[in-house]
DNA sequence: TCGTATTTTGACCAGATGGTCAACGATTGG
DNA sequence: CCAATCGTTGACCATCTGGTCAAAATACGA
């Protein structure tokens, strides 16, 4: 087996990514035991055994996979400025997020399987880090209110939309696919403007002055 | 086998019923490929063999649970009244889909996990009478949007906002718990409140004139 | 009450799947 | 060039799972 005291091969290092760049793949389209290690294997051009030598087992793999992604998934929050301006600011937000969809569909996929199933290996991580770097966006978003830059509202109903409507776009491609009449290409620009023209006018307070 | 020729046993309703009320919950959880036919038997307190005597396979008894569902999920939209004031219209909407995912999340899981594996059994069916009844009614918004009533956007990612933001409160309700820290009863009060404030403030355009 | 149609179930089967292992092959440091 | 370590694999196993079946149990009309 992979020595866990020596440092890692080269090799090990190779291969543990081509497997967990596959398993994302695979994961995100069919959830954890809707996937085989089968088909990581083969995704992987692998053979099975190969691929339990490197994970030693297929939760293993799946481990590694969400560890890697999910701190992609959530940086965008992290620049959250508040010294910026709000309106400006989530904007911005809302744009990293939205192009997270559009360049990671598989990770948003992913972490929707994971939530879906009731989150059983994030769910500790959630309720912990996740929490923390809410908590304190949230209370960003509280500061804009008080000094009326932004309107009144439970905040975390604002990430709940951001995030529901961003990743919409990745979780639910195929409906999308069927239900749009424009063509593909003008999908996210026409989602950035409705953003831009409702989302945004609609949280602007009686107190806010556009950065100029 | 169930006689396909003769009508319906008293007992064949009531079995199938209740194996479809089961397999909702199941699959909702689950996915297709997650759930076993044990699983929903022992939901069922019936024995497996007895579940396939009334269903002739897993993939039936799924596409039972989905054509009972379906119906419900889409209903609200049908009633987007185009001779109303536009943001009650959209407010009315609003509150049902919100209110479906508060008292049937298995539901709102059960589609999220199928339009997640690439809608395999609805796909047929939303590129036609879902996409027929979304082009019908985005064509009410670009109505409104014509005469002033509310801001010009393409119409489609509205509905695509308020599917998204409705069903999180379902199918992320794991996270959801997870992550605020106001209680459990006023969840569904501040979202509304959030939806109104910004949300249909935001839609409003030029020429609208709340109804008195 | 009796006979027929319906319902229920335990036993069983075939294929899929996660994981193991011994043996073979490739690398690499000395 | 050698030996020790690392890498690869086909064969194999135990378990799970969808589905079948014959036989037993039950319901029901006449």
């Amino acid at each position: 087996m992979p020595s866990p005291e020596r440092k890692r091969t080269r090799i090990q290092a190779e291969k543990e990514r081509r497997i967990v760049a596959s398993a994302l793949d695979v994961f995100s389209m069919y959830g954890f035991r809707g996937s085989t290690v089968d088909q990581i294997a083969t995704a992987t051009a692998m053979s099975k055994a190969n691929v339990l030598y490197y994970f030693k087992s297929k939760a293993d793999i799946y481990l590694a996979v969400l560890e890697e992604t999910l701190q992609d998934w959530l940086n965008p929050l992290t620049e959250l400025d508040p010294s910026g301006d709000p309106i400006i600011e989530i904007q911005r937000y809302i744009r990293a997020k939205l192009a997270l969809s559009q360049s990671s569909p598989a990770a948003s996929r992913l972490f929707a399987n994971e939530i879906l199933q009731g989150a059983p290996v994030i769910g500790p991580y959630l309720r912990t880090e996740v929490k923390q770097l809410v908590d304190q966006k949230t209370q960003i978003l509280s500061g804009w209110m008080a000094s009326g830059e932004i309107k009144r509202f439970e905040p975390i109903h604002l990430l709940f939309m951001i995030w529901s409507t961003t990743q919409h776009y990745a979780d639910f491609a195929t409906q999308i696919a069927a239900l749009q009449s424009a063509p593909d290409s003008t999908l996210y620009n026409d989602a950035n403007h409705f953003f831009d023209t409702v989302l945004l006018e609609g949280l602007k307070g009686p107190n806010y002055s556009a950065v100029t």
